[in-house]
DNA sequence: ACTCCAATGTAGCACAAGCTACCTTCCAGT
DNA sequence: ACTGGAAGGTAGCTTGTGCTACATTGGAGT
């Protein structure tokens, strides 16, 4: 195995490895405004429910976090009313949506099913780096270029 | 306002959310498992310290996780011993680092520089679906065959 | 105009993972 | 043999995300 111990996991104090209770805040916040402007897109209005739904958790865990997003200015909304994007939260969600498309299509350029390309973007897109990223664009539109996927 | 979409619309395909963020213990019990057999063969043994060092977090933090991996039966270890993996935890890990290491070739194959896929690998190889992997990893074995990473 | 119920809000619990502050243990060097 | 400092354990707080149970609101339909 091409692997050496030392090599590809250093000693860097922490650099390597997220702090995750900061870092999943603000996955969560990119994740739910990208849902909040597919919702509103869809439907026209986005409601506590249709997050609800589409994260796959209690209303009473989406408003919880829609108040934290109001605090950080990314949607604005009143009790018992849709939810929209303000001007930041739309920036979010089109980087957001902006990184997932990529992902997403180089992995059905690499040959991974549908089915599984979309939840494994979903985790995925997180977690790569500028540098991935644009690789992993140059890749999809290699494959483009020269035909079908792969 | 007349919302008649009350009933609920499944996900659009490529739109499939992540599940439940309750997987996260168990991502972080890999990381350990995994650092725990790295620092064992680098170190010989692996204390509280080296772990905290490597993971960047107290080792307030690290003792009660480890609690937990003792729970789980993944490591062994007795007040102010060092820490070594049960066989399960071997198992475990070696299951871990296989997926890390085809993830991060991988992501050296793509030309992603290894300064960056190093920190990418950590945080995306917990979101890698079956299928996923194994094309990354046929990808990987197709640039070898062909010459070195670019 | 009223009423009923789905949607939403609120209270309060669990648990993971982060921290600081403080206490205990072990062992290396005298 | 002693002891001081590093390593590790414990107490207790914070934040994030999940839940159930219960209270409130608003609008659709009578």
């Amino acid at each position: 195995m091409a692997r050496t111990w030392t090599q590809t996991r250093p000693n860097r104090p922490g650099r390597a490895f997220r702090k995750v209770r900061t870092d999943h805040a603000a996955e969560t916040a990119q994740d739910y405004v990208e849902a909040v402007s597919d919702i509103v897109h869809r439907n026209g209005v986005c409601r506590v429910k249709d997050l609800s739904e589409h994260m796959g958790v209690s209303h009473v865990t989406v408003s919880r976090i829609v108040a934290r997003l109001l605090d950080e200015q990314l949607v604005e909304t009143e009790p018992y009313r849709p939810i929209r994007l303000t001007a930041r939260g739309e920036q979010l969600a089109a980087a957001s949506r902006r990184r997932h498309d990529i992902v997403f299509r180089f992995l059905l350029s690499l040959g991974v099913p549908g089915h599984e390309a979309g939840p494994d973007a979903e985790g995925i897109e997180h977690h790569v780096g500028d540098a991935t990223l644009h690789r992993m664009a140059e890749h999809v539109a290699g494959c483009e270029e020269t035909g079908a996927a792969r």
